[in-house]
DNA sequence: GTTTCACTGG
C-alpha cells in the first residue's frame, strides 16, 4: 500500500519524540482536571484560582465560591470573573448566573467583564431577552460596551437563528464607533453557515478582505464542515486551496474533515493523497483521521488495509480508540469474517479499551449470521455482566437472527425481555416479527402483532407494510392484502413501487395475471414508476400465463422506458422459453445476456441439464452458457 | 489581571 509506504517513509524523516512515563505523569498533576482532593480545600483560593481551575466541577466550583464570599478581606471582582470564566467554558451558565446573583447580594458589584459573562451565559442558554438587560445594566451603570460586548450579543442572535439582527447589530455598534474584529467576523459566518447560508458568508469574507482583515482557520471552519456534511467535496478541497492561497495555517481538525468527506464519497486515492500532503507539511493525522481512513478502507473493501492501518497507527504512536476498533469489527463482521472480529475484539480488551454497545451489537450481528443463536445469547448476557446496556438496536439484531433461523418463539421471547428492561419495541422490531411469523407460516400471529403495533402507536413503515402484504400473498390470502392496500389508500399513506410489485407479483401468484396487468398499466396514472422489479415480476407473471410474446415485448419496453433488465430479468425469460421449447429466441436471450455482464442462474442451469439428460437439448448448448 | 468566535470519527 503505496499510502503506508510513505507515511513510513515520513516517519523516519522526523525526530523520533518519546516521552517518558515519568514526564507524562508530571505533566497529568499540573492539570487541574482532576477533582479538588481535600487538601486543596485548605489551600487559599488565590491558590486555588492560580492552581488552576480548568474543567472545575459543579461541587468544587461552589465549594470554592463560598469559600471566597467568607475571605476577609473580600476577594476582588477580578477573582470572582476567573471563577465565572471557568464555570461557563464547562457549559454551567445556570450555575455562572445563580453564583454571580449571589455575589451580588453579598455586596460585590458586578463590573463590565462579569456582564459580559453574563451576557454569555444568557446567550448560551438562548435567553435572548435577559442577555440584552445585561446589556442595558451596562450603559445604566455608565459603562461602555466594547466590542466583546458586542460580538457576544451578536453570536447569541446567531445561536438562535436570527442572523439578519444579527448583522443589524453590527452596524448599530459600528454607528457607536465600536470596531468589529476578527472574532466578530467569525461569529457572523458561523451564524451565516448554521443557517445553511454558505455563499453569503464567502460573500462576506471576502467583503472583509477588501476592507483589510484578514481570515484565519475558525473563519473557514464552519464553511467547510457545512461544505463537508451536505456532500460537497469538490467545493471544500477548493476552499482548502484558497484557504493555502490566502496563506491560512491549517491544522488536522481542517483536513480531517476533507479526508473524511473523501472517504464517504469513496475517492480513496483523493484521501490517501490529502493524507499524505498534510503528514508532508508536518502535520501529523490523529485518531480520527485515521478512523475516516479506515472506515474509507472497508467500504471499498480493502479489509485488510483497514486492518493494516490500524497497525500502523498503533506503531506511530496514535491510540486507537473504540471507534477504530468498531469501524473495523463492523466492517469484518458484515464481510462474514467473524474470527478475525473476535480477534479484533480481544485486543480491545488486551489493550484496555471498553467496547460500547455498538461493539457488542455487530459482534452478535456476527454470530447470528452464522446462525450461532447460543453464543449470541451468550454475548448479550456478557454485555449485561459489564454494564455495558444493550439497546434496541441491539435486541433488533438478535430477534432478526432468531427470525433467520425460524425461531420467531424465540425472538418473541427476547421481544418480552426487552420490554421488560424498559426498552420500546420499534418499527424494526414489529417488522422483524411479522416477518418472522409470516415466513413460519404463522398469518394470525403476524396480524395480530401488525394490529398491536397500530394500536399501542407504533407507525408501520412501508416496509412494514410489504413484510404483512408480502406474506399475505405467499400465503394464499391475496383478498385481504388487497384490503390492506385499500386501508393503505385512506389513510393517505404511498404504497410505492415496492408494495405495487408485491400485489403484482401475489395476483399473479394466485393466476389472476390479467388483473397483475391491469395494475401494472394504471402505475403511470398513479403517479408510480415501474422499477426493474416490478417489469421483471410482470414478465413473470405473462409467461407463466403462455404470453411469451407480450413478455418478450415487456422486455423492450421497459429498456425503452430507461429502466435497465438484470439478471433475475433474463434467467425468468429465458427459462420460460426454454419451458416452450422455443430454443432459438433463448439463445438469443442468453447472448443479449452475457453482453450486459450478467450470467445464468442456478435455476436456469438446472433446467438446462435436466433438458440435457431428457435430450431436449444439445450438449453445444451448454458451451454457450459458460 | 478579568469578557466574545470554530471545526473532525461510529
Amino acid at each position: 500500500m503505496l499510502m503506508i509506504r510513505s507515511a513510513k517513509a515520513l516517519r523516519s524523516a522526523r525526530p523520533r519524540f518519546t516521552k517518558t512515563a515519568g514526564t507524562l505523569r508530571t505533566s497529568l498533576f499540573h492539570n487541574s482536571e482532576r477533582g479538588f482532593s481535600s487538601s486543596d480545600r485548605n489551600l487559599s483560593y488565590k491558590e486555588r484560582l492560580r492552581n488552576g481551575i480548568v474543567g472545575i466541577k459543579k461541587d468544587d466550583a461552589v465549594a470554592l465560591f463560598q469559600t471566597m464570599i467568607e475571605s476577609r478581606p473580600r476577594p476582588t471582582v477580578i477573582d470572582f470573573n476567573r471563577l465565572f470564566t471557568a464555570l461557563a467554558r464547562t457549559k454551567q451558565y445556570d450555575l455562572v448566573l445563580d453564583l454571580c446573583k449571589q455575589m451580588e447580594l453579598q455586596g460585590i458589584a458586578h463590573n463590565i467583564y462579569t456582564l459580559s459573562i453574563v451576557i454569555n451565559c444568557f446567550c448560551r442558554s438562548r435567553k435572548l431577552g435577559f442577555a440584552f438587560s445585561a446589556m442595558g445594566k451596562i450603559l445604566k451603570l455608565g459603562y461602555e460596551p466594547d466590542t466583546v460586548t458586542f460580538s457576544t450579543l451578536i453570536n447569541g442572535l446567531c445561536l438562535v437563528g436570527t442572523v439578519s439582527q444579527a448583522v443589524e447589530l453590527v452596524d448599530r455598534m459600528v454607528e457607536m464607533k465600536v470596531i468589529p474584529n476578527i472574532i466578530t467576523l467569525n461569529t457572523i459566518v458561523n451564524g451565516l453557515c448554521l443557517q445553511g447560508k454558505v455563499s453569503e458568508a464567502m460573500a462576506l469574507i471576502d467583503r472583509m478582505m477588501d476592507n483589510g482583515c484578514q481570515p484565519d482557520g475558525v473563519t473557514y471552519g464552519p464553511i467547510l464542515n457545512r461544505l463537508c456534511k451536505s456532500g460537497n467535496t469538490a467545493l471544500a478541497m477548493d476552499l482548502l486551496r484558497k484557504m493555502e492561497h490566502r496563506k491560512i495555517k491549517l491544522d488536522v481538525v481542517t483536513y480531517s474533515m476533507v479526508i473524511d468527506s473523501l472517504c464517504k464519497d469513496e475517492s480513496l486515492e483523493d484521501s490517501l493523497s490529502l493524507f499524505n500532503e498534510m503528514e508532508t507539511k508536518g502535520i501529523k493525522g490523529n485518531v480520527i483521521t485515521y478512523n475516516s481512513l479506515i472506515g474509507g478502507f472497508c467500504n471499498a473493501g480493502r479489509w485488510d488495509d483497514g486492518a493494516q492501518l490500524l497497525r500502523d497507527m498503533i506503531e506511530r504512536k496514535i491510540t486507537p480508540n473504540v471507534v477504530t476498533f468498531n469501524t473495523l469489527i463492523d466492517s469484518f463482521v458484515k464481510e462474514g469474517r467473524l474470527s478475525e472480529a473476535q480477534e479484533l475484539y480481544n485486543e480491545m480488551i488486551t489493550r484496555d479499551i471498553e467496547p460500547n454497545t455498538i461493539t457488542y451489537s455487530s459482534l452478535i450481528y456476527g454470530l447470528c449470521m452464522e446462525n450461532r443463536l447460543d453464543e449470541a445469547n451468550q454475548m448479550l448476557d456478557l454485555m449485561v455482566s459489564k454494564r455495558c446496556d444493550p439497546d434496541i438496536v441491539t435486541y433488533n439484531i438478535l430477534i432478526k437472527g432468531c427470525c433467520k433461523a425460524k425461531l420467531v418463539d424465540e425472538g418473541m421471547r427476547l421481544f418480552r425481555k426487552m420490554s421488560m428492561r424498559g426498552l420500546v419495541a420499534d418499527t424494526v422490531t414489529y417488522s422483524t416479527l411479522i416477518q418472522g411469523f409470516c415466513q413460519s407460516g404463522k398469518l394470525n400471529e403476524a396480524k395480530e402483532l401488525f394490529q398491536e403495533m397500530v394500536s399501542i402507536g407504533v407507525q408501520p413503515s412501508v416496509v412494514t407494510y410489504g413484510i404483512l402484504l408480502d406474506g399475505l400473498c405467499d400465503n394464499g390470502e391475496l383478498e385481504m392484502a388487497l384490503d390492506i392496500l385499500e386501508k393503505m389508500h385512506k389513510c393517505k399513506i404511498d404504497p410505492g413501487i415496492c408494495i405495487y410489485s408485491i400485489i403484482i407479483h401475489g395476483m399473479c401468484n394466485a393466476s389472476k395475471v390479467d388483473d397483475a396487468w391491469d395494475l401494472f398499466c394504471s402505475l403511470p396514472l398513479k403517479g408510480v414508476k415501474p422499477d426493474v422489479k416490478t417489469y421483471t415480476v410482470m414478465i413473470s407473471g405473462l409467461c407463466k400465463k403462455g404470453s411469451l410474446p407480450e413478455a418478450s415485448m415487456l422486455l423492450r419496453k421497459m429498456e425503452e422506458d430507461g429502466i435497465a433488465p438484470n439478471d433475475c430479468t433474463y434467467n425468468t425469460l429465458i427459462r420460460a422459453h426454454l419451458r416452450g421449447s422455443d430454443i432459438c429466441t433463448s439463445v438469443e436471450l442468453i447472448e443479449e445476456m452475457k453482453g450486459c455482464g450478467f450470467s445464468a442462474d442456478a435455476s436456469t442451469m438446472k433446467m438446462v441439464m435436466d433438458m440435457l439428460v431428457d435430450g431436449g437439448l444439445d450438449k453445444s448448448f451448454l458451451d454457450m452458457l459458460s
